[in-house]
DNA sequence: ACCCCTCTTGAAAGCCCTTTCAGAAAGTAG
DNA sequence: CTACTTTCTGAAAGGGCTTTCAAGAGGGGT
């Protein structure tokens, strides 16, 4: 026993409460925090000791404390599906970096494209009590997060549901795909494939709509025999790539569902000889950072990651606000590099 | 008023309190917190009662109050330099599981390799009352480390500070950087170039220090021509190389501070007519999960980034419940791929 | 039958803030 | 100078849980 009647300097003694700080300042708790929270004019005498107090003791307000006083966390919760993959990874820095200016906290938390992960997931931010949830491409079905939302208000990302509490932020991948598989088309192209994403995945099923658009309106016919089935991943492309040059049919080009299924892609065109773009064209998705780098440069659909990050924490402020968000998202853009060539006569 | 009482499943009202859960079960607070925590034995009957009430009503205890009362906030703050970079998403994603699974929450955020932005974060760490640090390659000094340590308990990782409430889960490069130099010596070069990291940065001294053991180990003599600086990136990578070939000194092989810096590095060389491994081989760091799909799949310091993740949380976990962390690191490997070619003659 | 223990349980105090309520002080109007 | 506002301020009551303390109940020993 002892040292906590020492303590000059030492403060020991765990950290300095807003009682002491009324003490030190020969004011009452109410008045600190009323300073603290600007919730109500108090005399500039006061206010001049209690900072004084303040920075003397070092006091920082528990936001534990305060959270329970205020039944309010100052934290949202962020699901995405995973955390590694330079993709979200800068989707993530993004948003932590919106909510940390408004004075939220993230909670990030991975569902690994599983249902029951996710859920899991959200149930432990609920637990948390979490003001809001950003869902980065959910797996969850509509109503479920309609549901959902009846709790918390939501963001989603790469989604598209209609409800009260839920803003979404989606970019519907479609017209990206399009552009693609179109600049294909514009350079001569008429065999292209398609390495589609993971089944079953709404983003990936809009990337392989946009494919068929603009077949469609080049009066060019579907193959199903040029579409395989990848599931977004390097390895991935790898295999679908070696599927469909195992399948003997034809093609000059080539559209991947994303960057990293066009790397594996490339890959296995190398394997075989096959080279990129002399022998066939490929186009990816998402720009990812590496894409610019490696060889040869991948031409790719381009997506402002980071804004997207940026508006997400933007609209979840604005929800728990109160504001109606109403943010907008960049289209898509081409970056044409050097993973294509024109095969025009 | 009114909503209040009603009530048979509409549980408006917001979340159901210990309290509830006592008045249902008839049973006073204490008794329900205790069944909760297992702090004391309570009759089966009682116990019974309230595991039913707590069902009945979907209770979940408010972690909020829980910190409050108790006192910890059963979270831990994990500073990290970019949550994007592949290499870093995965090791978080490690901690993040390594966490979870010991209910603990992981607050993300990023210091941005600067010294101030690492200080806020921690800042706004301790002031969110986290139990412990995980700081994911500092850039702070020594003593402010320990310092800190003093507040917190602290796990480092890439870096090795000793004091009696840190765990340095120190990976010394150097071996690490050697074991690629001396590959690329064994292949038969003579001549090995060097891309540095980030200027400053231990580790990338360490990955300097690595190589330049290995060329003393072999007798051969160190040319600071041979080295110049890069920065970590694909971009710092791309101009050292440009750089090097600039200089007209000659080499026919390259050790990359990390596999972004040898992507860079890479594309440098292709744009300049220059083969690899044919012309020049070349070795990376890190072992990026793109690395083996890139062309040609690179030779590269294997690390178990996960594994490192892993180890954090454990031995943050340790240090929380009193335990002493004795985690110990695997150590790297050289992934042997087609970046590299045997000049033997 | 009486005393002493052990075991289970509830009351109440606390954790550290916020916020309502009401009193005190100061200002304005009549 | 009184009556009524308008400020500023403190006391006290939460917010939802944990934990200490003490009382009540039941058991064993003599």
């Amino acid at each position: 026993m002892s040292r906590r009647t020492s303590g000059v300097q030492d403060n020991s003694e765990g950290p300095v409460t807003l009682e002491q700080v009324a003490a030190e300042a020969g004011v009452s708790p109410s008045t600190v925090s009323r300073i603290l929270n600007g919730t109500a004019k108090v005399s500039e005498a006061k206010v001049r000791a209690v900072r004084a107090a303040i920075s003397k003791l070092q006091f920082e307000p528990n936001p534990v404390a305060r959270s329970l006083a205020r039944g309010r966390s100052a934290s949202v919760g962020v699901v995405i599906q995973t955390i590694d993959s330079p993709f979200y990874g800068e989707a993530l820095a993004a948003i932590e970096k919106g909510l940390f200016r408004a004075n939220y906290s993230a909670l990030f938390l991975s569902g690994h494209w599983r249902e029951d992960d996710e859920r899991r997931c959200i149930q432990h931010l609920l637990a948390r009590r979490v003001e809001g949830i950003i869902l980065v491409t959910s797996c969850l079905p509509d109503e479920e997060i309609i549901r959902l939302s009846r709790t918390v208000p939501l963001v989603l990302t790469g989604r598209s549901v209609q409800a009260d509490r839920i803003h979404s932020l989606d970019v519907d991948n479609t017209p990206g795909a399009q552009l693609a598989t179109e600049y294909l088309i514009g350079q001569g192209h008429r065999r292209i494939a398609h390495i589609a994403g993971t089944a079953g995945h709404p983003d990936s099923q809009q990337r392989l709509a946009g494919y068929k658009a603009a077949l469609a309106t080049h009066r060019m016919a579907y193959a199903p025999k040029l579409v395989v089935q990848g599931d977004y991943t390097d390895a991935g492309g790898f295999r679908a790539m070696n599927d469909l040059l195992d399948s003997k049919v034809e093609f000059t080009a080539l559209f991947a569902a994303n960057d990293q299924t066009a790397y594996g892609a490339m890959l296995a065109c190398h394997r075989r000889g096959f080279k990129i773009p002399g022998d066939i064209s490929i186009v990816g998705f998402d720009d990812l950072p590496s894409s610019s780098f490696i060889i040869p440069p991948l031409t790719t659909v381009h997506r402002a990651i980071n804004e997207i990050g940026e508006r997400a924490a933007e609209a979840m402020i604005d929800l728990l606000e109160g504001r109606r968000p109403v943010s907008r998202i960049t289209h898509e853009t081409l970056a044409i590099r050097e993973s294509t060539r024109s095969i025009r006569v």
